[in-house]
DNA sequence: TTGTATGCGTTATCAG
DNA sequence: CTGATAACGCATACAA
């Protein structure tokens, strides 16, 4: 593991200055002969450029990163699979930063933007305080927020609407007849918890159907939390016949109770999750699931960033992903086995 | 977005030199006058360090990267998972590529690491070529491969050991009186696909089961493929008791299609899947699936790397993760409800 | 066309 | 303890 050659290695082994050496590296137009020679002697000693004393002079490192709260979680690996893709298409390479839900790690991102080791940054946080606006505001490189800011905020900006996503789980819910609609949800102090919990009780108001404190049930986003949970409201209120999950691993755990229970689903309950991961197409029965358009999300946010990158100045721009009702097994009137078909197909 | 300040703008604000700068920001002994000063500057023009140039004169970049064949694996995302807390509670940041199972990228990461971008590399190859052994004893910085390399290969080496995991599988669905075991594959040419089919008759003649080549059955590591290869499979061989199927992918397929056959799970025919990504927990029936190790073998590979960057010279390691044999419902004797049950506490 | 010299922002050596 | 000054590896304005 020598030290690599640099282009004074090359300078001397062909004979010319370190210019003519750059000069040729870079393709700017010179003799002949001198580029044979150059070329030569760099293949020779297999010389690589040194990517850090590029951005040093250049300003720019070819790198962006994204930072979100858990690389565990299946939604934030959906917004990766497509940010990736893209940012490596337009020669960029993808810094990963998970800051496990804490805000001073988010907060500590933002201020490593001026360490300069990027050219940008797309961050899906957890929850948008002062802190982030003010970092926001002095920002030493273009960022893409995924998830909702305050209006005004001059920052490219990609939400979901998770507000018609409920709407529309409910919406799906009452026309297949249910009247007994549960919400099974996380910690209401979660920006997703707190947004689902009140689109739920808007949905239901717009359809006329009187809200009632006991078919809410509050859990965490996990599976075994969820059927913790949902035993309970089995149990507070027998006659449920259609549970809203505030995500799909609710789901799951509802799934896993409700057969313990006796309980068919869709026929006796209906269960809807949110987020469309991997998992609802993977469990039996197929999950019907409100797609929030993380992939979708991932991919405008990563062309925003892009965009920014290369065309300099404009005002800041906000898209908005509309969700997604994926109806499956869970809830179909039809028998679960034809919709697997149909899911598989 | 005015150009940031450099320890040139502090020295004149506070009226010392560069060199005092430096010497305060990088808490070198200093006269307290002389600190106060550095730091009100700093602090007052909002300073914070160009990692840049840092990484040009120290030489580190306190990057480090890692490839993969596709970010949308959930068996690469499970290294993921446990690579990146390792990595960043060591202060080093994660520069992620995705190969898309592309050769060519692959050696392209590996002639990158000569740019210096990075101080590492994790890589776990879809093939090892001869191209990559060049590179590999070429190479300018430390690398891990996740995967088998030649004996005799100078490089620190994480491997599975997918010989005994099928093993396991099929040790297990003889020991619950299945006799007619079939193996659902992917391609042959990729290196899991060829590596668990010779397993499997390994296994089976070690057993003293009498290898029959109808119990093969080839398709490829997707869902839709895997049950297209089950519902062959099963035309041709109705007999068949059990199902060893490469990855958890293709398990679910089979699922899909046994349960379509009316075929009941797992009293009629046993499931085994491979890898144990989440989505096995999440089906129904539960999969049984041989882990082999994802999450252990990203941590091996990152605390091997880390080792070697903090360490120095040592002589290359070979890390071998265990299997394990993860027993749900699709193959538990008990009943599926049971199973469940346990499944989730 | 080519070479010399300078700067990108830091760290580190060496006199003072 | 402090200040000039020289690298780190590359790109480029300017002079030849």
């Amino acid at each position: 593991m020598a030290d690599g050659p640099t282009i004074n290695t090359i300078a001397e082994r062909a004979g010319v200055s370190i210019a003519s050496v750059s000069r040729v590296l870079n393709g700017l137009p010179t003799r002949q002969e001198t580029v044979r020679k150059v070329m030569a002697a760099a293949d020779e000693l297999g010389y690589v450029r040194n990517a850090v004393a590029r951005s040093l002079k250049s300003r720019r490192t070819h790198q962006v990163a994204f930072a979100m709260a858990d690389v565990g979680n299946p939604a934030y690996l959906a917004m990766l699979r497509q940010i990736q893709p893209v940012l490596k298409a337009a020669g960029y390479r993808l810094v990963l930063h998970s800051t496990d839900a804490v805000v001073a790690d988010e907060i500590d991102v933002l201020h490593s933007l001026g360490e300069r080791y990027v050219d940008g940054l797309i961050m899906s946080p957890l929850r948008v305080t002062e802190a982030h606006l003010e970092m926001l505001a002095a920002a030493r490189a273009p960022v893409v927020i995924i998830g909702s800011v305050p209006d005004g905020t001059r920052v490219d900006n990609v939400r979901a609407d998770s507000r018609t996503g409920v709407r529309l789980a409910v919406d799906h819910l009452y026309a297949l007849g249910r009247r007994r609609i549960a919400m099974v949800n996380g910690p209401l102090d979660t920006v997703p918890g707190a947004s689902r919990g009140e689109a739920y009780r808007e949905a239901l108001r717009d359809l006329g159907v009187p809200y009632d404190e006991n078919l809410v049930q509050i859990g965490d986003f996990y599976r075994a939390e969820g059927g913790r949970a949902v035993a309970e409201l089995l149990a507070r209120v027998p006659d449920v016949d259609a549970l809203l999950c505030a995500n799909d691993l609710i789901a799951l755990g509802a799934l896993d109770v409700l057969r313990a229970a006796g309980r068919r689903v869709p026929d006796d309950v209906a269960v809807v999750g949110m987020d469309d991961t991997d998992l609802a197409a993977a469990s039996w029965p197929a999950l019907t699931s409100v797609s929030l358009g993380s992939a979708e999300r991932g991919k405008a946010a990563a062309e925003l960033l892009l965009e920014r990158l290369q065309g300099g100045d404009r005002e800041p721009r906000l898209v908005t992903v509309p969700p997604r009702l994926v109806i499956r097994a869970s809830t179909a009137g039809e028998s679960a086995e034809s919709a697997d078909e149909r899911e598989r197909a």
